[in-house]
DNA sequence: GTTTTCATACCAACCAGTTGGTATTAACAT
DNA sequence: ATGTTAATACCAACTGGTTGGTATGAAAAC
């Protein structure tokens, strides 16, 4: 029982968190270059010399915001698979089932901060470049690591690079994401990422359900 | 010999490209909402004043931009495929030999103005929200309809409903974009591709080169 | 009593947009 | 051709408001 000073006045890892928090919402939804630090402040409910207490400048909580969104994310993934079944095909399943999921809770916008931040920040500033080729290269790591243990149970009748296809499915994802923002299009975001799923499927022999992504209506 | 006052002191139709086009090299680098009209005005050597005789405000300068940025890479894929076999599945592997091309060239950013503005806009402002989503509509239709085209020539081995790839192909077009601009991985972005003409080359029972997109060393 | 955590008040630089004006041009009359 | 007029094209200077960031101080925690 070293934690949890709980309802004192003070609380800086939870004021910290309150601002990275504020930060990821208002990067999903505006980006980070309109989103000002006194906006963040406001939404956290935290004032300015606050702010500036816990972070140095408005780089850092871009990259505390990143850092917090990967996290989240990849947080949210990794439950869905370690409940699954153990065979990690069915495991690569489940991470397309998770994202299927995602885009049809309202709640949660379709976007990415860590996109976000690439697509604004990494032509212009080295350290959100850098943070973002890292959070990219973690998720990619992930899922070809899920596609190599695949590949070692189940023999392939197609060979195929499992770095070069997790990068392929990660790319998928973060376009589907522009795309689907301006078209507002969750349907065709679904249809995307099922068409991955079953080209993947295929490298292992696994036919197309009847309802095939590539021919059945939207869902 | 109707046109051209050439080389007068006013010359409005240049002036006002000349704006649009700082703008989209401004938007490129660093996006729309980090470029002040104040940059734009100085790359194009154009004052405020001048600035805002040809664009009421900044969202139309950004909705401009994008037009003409949707033109020019529309003109560079028609222009492509337009002298090449007139069999729509080679004007399809134009299509992707040009996108490839488009990488190499180093002068070219590895960006596009409508992908940052959807990113960016399209969750807060309508305006940019529907502009994103018809050019991303127009360059589908175009991807669709030699698609369909290509379904009428070529009797397909598998059956695939062509809107649906056309989108899959331009969200993945995208998101290598978001993805590359951070790792600076062009050939990832050149792998995507080469892998996405792959597996529609697969519909019409097209068998992938020795040099498999999804085995072979990158290029 | 020192350090940490936060609040208040403030700053120079920059933002989109406006002002009031001048120079250029095209249309037309002479 | 030339003078007149009205509209267009452009400019320098400015406005109110916002930006990221700071200086100073006070209350809480150790």
């Amino acid at each position: 029982m070293k934690t949890k000073p709980a309802a004192s006045k003070r609380n800086p890892a939870a004021t910290r968190e309150k601002l990275v928090m504020a930060a990821v919402q208002l990067i999903l939804r505006q980006g980070f270059v309109a989103t000002s630090v006194d906006q963040i402040c406001r939404e956290a409910g935290v004032t300015k010399g606050g702010f500036f207490h816990h972070f140095e400048n408005k780089e850092a909580i871009g990259l505390a915001a990143a850092q917090g969104w990967f996290d989240y994310v990849t947080s949210v993934y990794t439950q869905s698979m370690e409940g699954a079944d153990p065979d990690p095909l069915e495991q690569l399943h489940a991470f397309f089932d998770t994202l299927d999921a995602f885009t049809r809770d309202s709640d949660r916008l379709c976007a990415c901060v860590v996109g976000m931040l690439s697509q604004e920040m990494a032509l212009v500033h080295p350290g959100f470049q850098s943070a973002a080729a890292a959070h990219f290269t973690a998720w990619t790591e992930g899922l070809e690591k899920l596609l190599v243990a695949a590949k070692e149970k189940h023999p392939p009748v197609i060979d195929f690079d499992p770095e070069r296809v997790a990068w392929f499915v990660n790319s998928l994802w973060q376009g589907s994401i522009v795309v689907a923002k301006s078209t507002q299009s969750g349907p065709m975001f679904r249809a995307n990422m099922r068409m991955a799923r079953e080209w993947i499927d295929s490298f292992f022999g696994i036919p197309p359900p009847q309802q095939c992504a590539l021919t059945a209506p939207a869902s």
